[in-house]
DNA sequence: ACTTGCTAATAAACCGGTTTAGAGGCTGGT
DNA sequence: ACCAGCCTCTAAACCGGTTTATTAGCAAGT
């Protein structure tokens, strides 16, 4: 008879009230009298009981659980300390807030279905919307699903869902007039896949700079975030007719994998050429030589963003939400150029390059 | 009337039989005529009908999700590939299994409460065990809820769970006999903490080959996946009374730092240190030089895990699993110690040395 | 012709909560 | 003294599936 676990029924019984008054008395609403209530939680503490989330998720028709849908290849995916850390965030804020966290890991061409999926099956109450573009597909999916959903950054179409956003201008914008300040001219950035609204950010910052400063607009390449596609990247602006002293990347990896294509050309950093990085990986410090980037607090950004969430799914309006923007860290990466002016013979370069 | 979602009772009616043989049908049991049960399943793909999993769980007192708690302080998880290459992997195993994951991120200090609130609130069906420890204090706790497991790896005590293994030592023990094959006799390494199996797998592949060789135990410095303290054990080990010529580390996160702390203290990797890390991230190929390390399929492991995962929550027996080992991945960070029986004098480390 | 034995299908109970409709008891106004 | 109105609490319906007990129908065995 006592075999499986306690319900609400036992509690009831326990309590000497109907299982009506127990739920009531949990979810503390009104139509129960505050000792009445006091002792059923306490007979319910007693007991050791808590609440079966299935059976509550079923009679609610909710799911109390959030989804995040995460369409990196596994490659980037492996590389970027991005996710870690804003699922880190996600949880910091959802212990004990009754709701979960369902990941799903889908190819790029799975997405859609992967929504789909959650949405089918009744499995979350709502979604983070990360790795946004700039006219995402995925907005009027979800409202044709009406799946609510808060975005990481704000889309370039219309759309319903509040927005938390980390503005990554103000760290580039710094990084790129730290470099010119410092009396750099050719100032290439190596971006992210076209689309993606963080990757525009960045290279609009980059390029906005450089024209605010009258400078030439700078030798832009399309990178991947990855290590490799950071290097293939790198070697292709050093061994062009007109190498940068200065690059800018839109990721540590790339960045770091950008210092190597340096070394490996025989080219010294900071002296023969600077580079930025953009995330402050733990190990941006740890490389050589120390990594000049852009830190943002993805931790706090997907607390930020959680919290917002978790106010939208329980009906309450969220309006958008302005988190701190990227800050620059200067390590040691960055320097003043080599003058170059003076004679255009690439004599110096050559002959170090010609190593490789 | 025709409101919300479609029900089970709705393409009963539809297809003019009970619930029960809609039921049935679908999760192809006996006791449903074959052409009935092709109409039945016809009008349910017309009706766009799926069945809803809260109310699956409900009956079936299963949550049809798996769980995954991580207890990585937030910087190293930040860093490590590993968490991002498992899940990929999972994920790959769970699509269209019916199966989600629900991922739980808690401190060191929550561990046992993460588990705690997955089984207490039927979240979850099973969960995967990582980050095994010797004796892993978490398996008395899911056998007393009784959650079914799997673990990665084989714990030192007794374990009533299904072990899924991949053996660290092949590689290391590579790495370390190729290094004494260059000539090297101190061959350092900067482990994990203490206490996890693989922690303990990878130390002591390292000191059997040693003592295998006859070479004296090498120096061991105990490092925590971080690149900080891989810089600093390397800082430790390259300052010490005698340095050594090579260094093999637990982690390519690590091993990435200790190149930097070397070429901070002006020695030159290879020639005057060998470094090998573990992992092959992404990035081992793409720093200067490009690091040996020891590949793992990380991705595999989480497939094969998650596969007897579902095996054993549907109630079948499920053996232990050998998935393949690490192999070793040679590139540019090893080769031959310099030449220093010759003389005793420290001189050519010193002059250099000197220079930070 | 009459059990016996199957198979196919249904009705109803059940999972463990939430929620609604309504019953009783008490207070207060007139 | 009586009815309105409020508060407290209960019984029962409900969420959308699964599962069990039972019935109907039909072929085979004697």
């Amino acid at each position: 008879m006592r075999s499986g676990r306690i319900t609400i029924a036992d509690v009831a019984r326990a309590a000497g009230v109907s299982k009506g008054a127990v739920s009531f008395a949990l979810n503390q609403r009104p139509g129960v009298a505050v000792d009445t209530r006091e002792r059923i939680l306490r007979v319910a503490a007693d007991m050791g009981w808590t609440p079966d989330q299935r059976a509550r998720a079923l009679s609610t028709s909710r799911a109390l659980a959030f989804g995040l849908v995460i369409a990196r290849p596994p490659e980037i995916l492996a590389e970027d300390a991005f996710f870690p850390a804003l699922i880190a965030g996600v949880e910091a804020e959802l212990v004990n807030s009754g709701y979960v966290l369902v990941l799903q890991v889908v190819t790029p061409e799975g997405e859609h279905d992967g929504y789909r999926r959650l949405a089918r099956d009744g499995r979350v109450d709502g979604v983070l919307l990360t790795d946004l573009r700039a006219d995402d597909s995925r907005i009027p999916l979800l409202q044709s699903l009406s799946l609510p959903a808060v975005t990481l950054n704000r889309t370039g179409s219309a759309s319903p869902f509040p927005a938390i956003m980390v503005d990554d201008t103000p760290a580039v914008t710094a990084a790129v007039r730290h470099l010119i300040d410092l009396g750099h001219r050719d100032i290439a950035h190596v971006g992210g896949p076209k689309g993606y609204v963080h990757v525009v950010a960045r290279r609009t910052a980059w390029a906005q700079t450089l024209a605010a400063a009258g400078l030439p607009t700078g030798e832009l390449v399309e990178g991947n975030f990855s290590a490799r596609g950071g290097a293939s990247a790198t070697r292709r602006l050093l061994d062009g007719p007109h190498p940068p002293t200065a690059i800018v990347y839109a990721s540590d990896i790339m960045a770091i994998a950008g210092l190597a294509a340096a070394r490996e050309r025989g080219l010294d950093v900071p002296r023969d050429l600077s580079v930025v990085g953009f995330d402050d990986t733990p190990l941006a410090a740890h490389v050589h030589p120390a990594l000049s980037t852009a830190r943002t607090d993805v931790f706090g950004w997907g607390r930020a963003a959680t919290k917002a969430l978790v106010t939208l799914a329980s009906g309450r309006a969220q309006p958008d939400v302005q988190c701190p923007p990227a800050e620059l860290i200067l390590r040691d990466s960055t320097g003043p150029p080599r003058r170059r002016r003076v004679a255009a013979e690439p004599s110096t370069r050559s002959e170090q390059g010609s190593q490789e």
